[in-house]
DNA sequence: AGCACGCCGACT
DNA sequence: GTCGGCGTGCTC
């Protein structure tokens, strides 16, 4: 008889003994077996055999089927696995089971679909071919009229669905389907030998700081970490795309990850158009089923570049040449909910484990990169000057204690505005809001209309006519008399982005005024779109939220007000003010080009604040070092290091009685030190209150063992199964 | 997590 | 009498 540990997705830290018919126990290990579990059948993944079962003979079960005749994942993916298990405190079967493409957590494709793959086409129908734009069918729809002309430019007037849905969304192609204009048909997907076909298109000369950073990172060989810190503009992915040059020569694979909001088709493009081959994509509006698709790909080496979102440093690569992190201080790298990962993190790991390089690019590194740069764990490259002759806006405060506002902006800021309007610039104004106004208030009462279940002031919404609680997204009919004492003097409270807009077009109401926050760029392309418009100049007055800062450039921006720094200065968050400076600084770098530099305004009370001045005088990179000196003193991280436990329950009582027994049992460790239980920054939510708990050691090591000793301990506890809690590593944020 | 089992209150 | 609330325990 043979033995298998299977590991199970179950919130359970043990893997789970299962006899097995099979003679060659070897060759199943990193496939997936379905097993009876409990009254239940489940998917898990085979971690090991043994002769002999720990359990008693009489619990152990049989494996009902193996369900992959190849392993799903490699070794040093399974490794990954186990150290994330334990660095994380996250238990092996659902680490695991994030680690894989979600397609494969289920029973069904894996062992049929794994070996043939298949690709969906589009083609133009005969019928469409003899149509042109006038035809009824086409002309009163702009956009299939698009999709037309797309399919008619590409290459044998056909085009992969999966690019298509890059730019076009689901309902142009189905009603161009059902019109018979378009066909569907699936084909075998075309692999190629992508190393026969590269061809290298003609690129820039790199100046003496590019070519420095590139020939730095080239001449290494095997593991190393770079840090590169290159202002916005001085041409980080020109660094990029010659540092892998040489590596995809060598048909070595790279694996590109950057910020969520950063992964468009045009940086796909950049790639594909430099290296002519194509590049796997991996974002949030991918299938299952595509997902797979690039990671099969990828694992068969049959793909040179994958550039992806946070959760494609589980990419498996069958030749792997390097993994370069862009805007590593980015923080949608870090994954917010159940296992709390950090894809930089990972990529460290991954890139040792590896044997390869790893370049950490950013204009505004986060501390805990620059640290290891100064503590020489990374390489340091530093890109101080923007490319070509363009240069950075000033930076200038505006002190508005006891200033005349209108619309939160002060009145000598207006005039700056009308300005630079006036002279043919764009300009734009940030604001830290969406919605209308942060709140309600009746001015007879007092009253704040607030959320029931998240107690949070309501965010008014007048152009949808509602208020909306901006943490469970409940809506509720906007009031006309206050809910408290029927009195009809309402008011909001405070600007958000769309009074800010409201607010402008009055003012300026002979320019045009757009709108970017996350409620205005809902939908496909829309922000690209919007984009677009204002780099023809459609719009003179641009208004918006962090969107703003994400790797767009406004060349015609001359003007960049930040109209409110001061929550940053004093929030009860220890990373704000680094938050604020990358802001401020990625936001900068957005705006003017050569010729056109123009400046940048930061409203604020206290001008004289030291991380200000710093800031604005030295730049990120001194103030950077100033913030790291605080938080040594502070004994802070990256000088000390956190993990954070939070809970939450609908009886108040009981996860503030939870973290009281772990702050206890943490208590009992000499060499950490226990802050709180506190209530969460935000107290409330969907009905839970909620609580958090921080350890902190100098020791890393010594945090990961005592949290795993108290974790063992926690576990066995009843109050453990009646709330709802979680250990977050290296946290950077405490909501 | 899921699911079963079991023990109490409020209903046709 | 029993339907169903959720506290407790178990999963190779």
């Amino acid at each position: 008889m043979q033995v298998v540990q299977v590991a199970i997705p179950v919130p359970m830290y043990q893997v789970f003994d299962y006899r097995i018919e099979s003679e060659d126990v070897g060759d199943i290990i990193a496939c997936r077996v379905l097993v009876p579990f409990g009254p239940r059948k489940v998917v898990g993944i085979v971690m090991g055999h043994a002769e002999h079962a720990i359990v008693e003979e009489k619990k152990l079960k049989s494996v009902i089927e193996v369900l992959d005749s190849t392993p799903v994942c490699s070794a040093s993916m399974r490794e990954l696995g186990e150290w994330m298990s334990r660095y994380y405190h996250y238990p092996i079967g659902e680490v695991l089971h994030t680690l894989l493409p979600a397609a494969l957590r289920k029973q069904a494709s894996g062992k049929t679909k794994a070996s043939v793959q298949t690709e969906t086409m589009l083609y133009l129908s005969d019928e469409a071919k003899n149509i042109d734009d006038v035809d009824p069918r086409l002309s009163r729809s702009q956009k299939q009229r698009a999709l037309f002309h797309f399919i008619l430019a590409s290459a044998e007037q056909k085009a992969p669905l999966s690019k298509v849905k890059d730019e076009f969304s689901a309902s142009v192609v189905k009603a161009m389907i059902e019109k018979d204009l378009l066909i569907k048909r699936e084909e075998e997907l075309q692999v190629g030998d992508w190393k026969q076909s590269i061809q290298i298109a003609d690129k820039p000369l790199a100046n003496v700081d590019q070519s420095i950073a590139i020939s730095s990172v080239n001449v290494s060989n095997g593991f190393d970490t770079f840090l590169i810190e290159g202002v916005t503009g001085s041409g980080k992915t020109e660094v990029y795309l010659q540092i892998i040059e040489p590596l995809l020569l060598e048909g070595k694979q790279i694996l590109i990850l950057v910020p969520e909001i950063g992964l468009t088709p045009q940086t796909v493009q950049r790639f594909e158009d430099r290296f002519g081959i194509p590049v796997g994509m991996l974002h949030s509006n991918l299938n299952d089923t595509e997902r797979l698709t690039v990671w099969q790909q990828a694992r068969d080496g049959n793909i040179g570049i994958v550039i992806g979102t946070r959760s494609s440093i589980f990419t498996e690569l069958k030749n792997p040449g390097m993994i370069i992190v862009d805007e590593e201080h980015d923080e949608s790298f870090k994954q917010q909910d159940n296992l709390k990962y950090h894809a930089r993190d990972i990529a460290v790991y991954r890139a040792k484990q590896l044997n390869i390089p790893l370049v950490l690019g950013s204009a505004t590194p986060s501390l805990e990169s620059l640290h290891n740069a100064i503590e020489k764990k990374y390489k340091h490259l530093v890109l101080p000057n923007r490319a070509g002759s363009a240069s950075m806006p000033s930076q200038r405060l505006m002190n508005i204690k006891g200033q005349q506002m209108q619309f939160g902006i002060a009145q000598g800021m207006l005039d700056k505005m009308r300005e630079q309007l006036q002279a043919g610039n764009q300009v734009m104004v940030f604001v830290n809001r969406r919605g209308y106004a942060p709140a309600l208030l009746c001015h007879q009462c007092g009253h704040v209309e607030s959320c029931q279940r998240c107690d949070n002031p309501m965010t008014v919404h007048k152009s949808v006519n509602n208020l909306q609680c901006h943490r469970c997204a409940d809506t509720r009919y906007l009031p006309k008399r206050c809910p408290e004492c029927g009195s009809d003097d309402v008011d909001t409270f405070g600007v958000g982005t769309e009074q800010m807009q409201a607010g402008l077009e009055e003012i300026f109401a002979e320019y045009d005024t757009v709108r970017i926050d996350s409620d205005t760029v809902r939908g496909k392309g829309k922000l690209n779109r919007l984009l677009q418009d204002i780099n023809q100049k459609k719009y003179q007055v641009l208004v918006g939220t962090q969107i703003l800062s994400k790797g767009h450039h406004f060349p015609d921006v001359t003007l960049v007000l930040i109209v409110d720094v001061d929550s940053a200065l004093f929030s009860a968050d220890f990373r704000a003010p680094e938050k604020l400076a990358q802001l401020i600084t990625q936001l900068s770098g957005r705006a003017g080009r050569s010729g056109k530099a123009g400046e940048m305004w930061l409203q604020t009370h206290c001008p004289e604040h030291p991380l200000l001045q710093d800031l604005i005088n030295n730049g990120y990179s001194d103030f950077a070092r100033y913030a790291l000196l605080e938080r040594k003193h502070a004994g802070l991280p990256p000088y000390e290091h956190q993990i954070c436990i939070r809970s939450e329950s609908h009886k108040k009582g009981l996860a503030m009685d939870f973290l009281k027994i772990c702050a206890d049992t943490f208590t009992q460790f000499q060499h950490a030190k226990v802050l709180g239980p506190f209530p969460a920054f935000i107290e409330k939510r969907q009905g839970r209150f909620r609580f958090v708990l921080i350890v902190q050691s100098p020791s890393r090591n010594y945090l990961q063992k005592i949290t795993e000793q108290a974790n063992f301990g926690l576990q066995t506890l009843a109050i453990s199964r009646q709330v709802r809690w979680s250990i977050d590593v290296s946290p950077i944020d405490f909501s």
